[in-house]
DNA sequence: CACCTATATACTCAACTAGAGTATTAATTA
DNA sequence: TAATTAATACTCTAGTTGAGTATATAGGTG
């Protein structure tokens, strides 16, 4: 180990939500009893970063990345600096990163572990209809806080962002809001920044912590490719081969955190012409048999507009 | 000057995307005769990366900085390096940044200079309709280098790509994708990365160039805040206390490089609650007096959905 | 076998939105 | 006064979106 330079070093570290779906369900590969994202130093023999974060992701977790984007970079102070060493002059700027496999870790319960991303954010998923969460805890403890601002004109902005994102009234649940929502819960002191030890882990109401801001970049993470989802078809990068309509909407209805309405949601993706029949038949428990379909790569290599937008549904 | 230690160092680097809107013109800050955006060291001693932005963009360009949106991060062996120095082991991770401001800076046209936008990117104008650029210089030359690929697969997605970002057919004009059509041109060899002296800057019929790849950050930009506007109302940080309506909809022109359609464009803007009247009338040259509005700031501190789409226009 | 269940698939419908166009009004300037 | 420039008020039509109804096709169960 070398000491840094007198003059203070700064160490990139870089940083993975990495997502796949299992059995319908929004997985995010995490480390240590699911405490932390995949991450690690940003080596400078390589040529770019995201080859860094290949090699390394890849090496730590043995598992493949895909689909990669870049989410944020940030190099606050009070931030990443959490573990304790007071003195430590060395700055860390932090760059994350969303990635999207159909590969599935098939490992014992031991360390890179998928975990379903809705077990850190239960108000996130509405698939079921509204939230109970959101009703029953979040609102009226929101309510509370923005009440207990002595300030009118601080009153009344914090009514308006609770909403807004989380739907007070009659207004619409926006399913984009993930990191919005977040940082008005951690503003409002209903969810800690970051877990500070291995024990705090768990915090089963509002959902499981992460150290370090992982949790933030899980958020984030969340909130990019549920955007995202509307205009490229991403989707694919996690669904296998071959597969049926109905998964199909299941996995964004996963991804999501909604609902949607099967007949538009079809009629939606053969207007796009997204996919392509591959004459087989799914072998299936109970019902009528589906066709089967793949994506069809030629068409939609690069397409500008449309990708899939979300045909929502109420109930 | 200090030597960098045995293990490599790495340097972070911040560049500034500043744009403002004068006389309907959307224009860009820039250093050394327009092949420069301003950039500088990230110095370990501020709190936060945007504060070391602000703090430095303000020392060099005496500029107040408005809205500040984080753009991307990279660390490319080939981009950032061509200054020359061959054996330089530092690396550089450069992080891009979008700003927006309504001040304008008084001095004379030396160093930090505004220049239109579209000097750099000619072929993103189409508010006078197709740009004849376009069709006679550029689509011309991409046929050519769509053809002269052997391969057929090749050939068929070079085509796809072009017929995406430059509408050949009858499609579209999609006006977001200014970073794509910037990187499609550099691909097919019509425009260089990068100015690699003071000599070159200029290149008439493909636009301006920049040093680095700062001409690419700024595609980057120009692209960012294009798509922003039609779900944020950003477009305000760009106009001064009191505007006419007219003025609002020439400035989301300028920014988008599209005609809109006048009576719609009203029809929005009033839809969403986003101006209120100020009482005044413009003092106007000629042509019936419009009145003044101002952006209705509680309305819409955080608005979720709507932002301002775009009431797009043929002709 | 009849019947039930679960899914796939085909259509229809009404409300709303987006792009476009026509007509009218209100000021300034030649 | 006429010409010009722009603001403002409506209407129209095609397409999109969320929703609902109806029918088809499989497996399983009494």
């Amino acid at each position: 180990m070398k000491l840094p330079s007198a003059t203070s070093a700064i160490t990139i570290e870089l940083t993975a939500v990495l997502v796949a779906l299992t059995a319908d369900e929004p997985q995010v590969l995490t480390l240590e009893d699911g405490a932390l994202l995949p991450s690690g130093p940003f080596e400078s023999d390589h040529p770019t970063l995201q080859t860094g974060l290949r090699a390394w992701v890849e090496q730590q977790t043995h598992h493949p990345l895909g689909y990669v984007e870049q989410l944020y970079t940030f190099a606050d102070r009070n931030r990443a600096a959490e573990g304790g060493h007071g003195l430590d002059q060395r700055r860390v700027v932090s760059i994350s990163y969303l990635g999207l496999t159909r590969e599935r870790l098939s490992r014992g319960p031991r360390d890179p572990e998928w975990r379903n991303w809705y077990r850190y954010f239960p108000w996130e998923d509405w698939r079921a209809g509204t939230a109970p969460l959101v009703a029953r805890e979040i609102l009226p403890r929101l309510r509370k806080w923005s009440d207990a601002s002595g300030d009118s004109a601080l009153k009344r902005d914090r009514r308006q962002r609770i909403e807004i994102n989380f739907g007070d009234g009659k207004k619409q649940w926006n399913e984009d809001l993930v990191l919005q929502r977040y940082e008005l819960l951690y503003e409002a002191g209903l969810v800690p920044e970051a877990a500070t030890g291995r024990h705090q882990v768990d915090a089963p109401l509002f959902g499981m912590m992460m150290r370090h801001d992982h949790r933030r970049i899980l958020a984030t993470g969340i909130a990019r490719l549920r955007t995202k989802i509307k205009y490229r078809p991403v989707v694919f990068e996690l669904m296998p081969e071959a597969f049926t309509l109905l998964q199909l909407q299941r996995a964004v209805e996963a991804l999501a955190g909604r609902p949607l309405h099967k007949q538009n949601f079809r009629r939606l993706i053969d207007q796009q012409g997204l996919v392509e029949e591959t004459g087989a038949i799914s072998a299936h428990t109970a019902g009528r048999p589906a066709k089967l379909y793949r994506f069809s790569r030629q068409v939609v290599l690069e397409r500008a507009f449309g990708g899939t937008k979300l045909p929502l549904s109420r109930s």
